[in-house]
DNA sequence: CTTTTATCCGACTATATCGGTCGGTATTCG
DNA sequence: CGAATACCGACCGATATAGTCGGATAAAAG
């Protein structure tokens, strides 16, 4: 429950890897498909979506592919996530308009959309470069000079 | 994306009923139901879960229905929805048991991790008790400008 | 100009999940 | 007993997800 959808998971696996890859200029779909095992046709038309917001740029051609458009500190989860799984980020309660579906007599709406909030901030401040599998020490090194600990800040 | 299900939606709004009604003794789920025209038979299988895990306390028989066992206070969104919704908190790649069904050379899971670990730590700091609806004015074009109630409160 | 590589785009299928329904049983109370 | 209600499992339809296919376009290389 209230999982990302493979297809964010493969979109954040792209941009990292873009990301990583920056200087050896683009990087095909099919080239980031056989590096994670993911279906090549699937991962092209996330890329696709993603080229469309302009999270990437896509080159034709031989030796094309798929290049950051911003720094990779400049791009956070959520946009990323909003490009691939949909318009906005919803409870079943809380629709795009503000009001509930099912019954007007819905009472928790409210205080979901607060939560929805919160976690809409949590994945913003979360960066592609800091999306590092870092082995087992959490040895929240030097990076940038972004305060470790920057997950969990809803003041 | 990233959205409850109506089951998890309905069962919070019924524990908020309960909590509401936590003096007039017990309400069935036909009351429940009835109240939010949430249809009869889903509820009562929602409630059942609630019961199973020992959130609500069960009465058979005439008058019977559903109480809470604890202080709404005590009692957190975050329980409302594991209950009801799954088992635990996932985003697709980082599964129960940690490893990545997809693929090994998943780069991502730690992080996500964190993510889910912060999102936890949302829905637990949310407690029944605080989802209240401000006044009664639901205008349908009170959009923004609500300011006032902060509902989350980690300190 | 042709071939090769690759993006681009829409439509399609299979599967899983979700939301809801139905039938039947057990329990309590009047 | 009989009505009301909780309990439980099985089932169905709609929707969403994951992945596939075929073809069109575009750029680079020979």
């Amino acid at each position: 429950m209230l999982k990302l959808t493979k297809k964010a998971d493969y979109g954040l696996m792209a941009m990292k890897h873009l990301a990583e890859h920056v200087d050896q200029g683009s990087c095909s779909a099919k080239d980031v498909a056989e590096a994670y095992g993911i279906p090549q046709e699937a991962l092209a038309k996330i890329l696709q979506r993603l080229a469309k917001v302009g999270l990437v740029r896509s080159q034709h051609g031989m030796n094309g592919g798929y290049t950051l458009t911003r720094d990779a500190r400049m791009i956070s989860a959520f946009e990323v996530i909003k490009a691939i799984d949909g318009p906005l980020f919803i409870t079943s309660c809380v629709t795009v308009r503000g009001e509930c579906g099912q019954s007007d007599r819905c009472t928790i709406r409210e205080p979901l959309r607060k939560v929805n909030e919160s976690i809409e901030q949590v994945l913003k401040n979360i960066k592609i470069s800091q999306m590092r599998e870092e082995p087992e020490v959490i040895h929240v090194d030097k990076l940038e000079t972004k305060k470790p600990a920057e997950f969990v800040t809803i003041s």
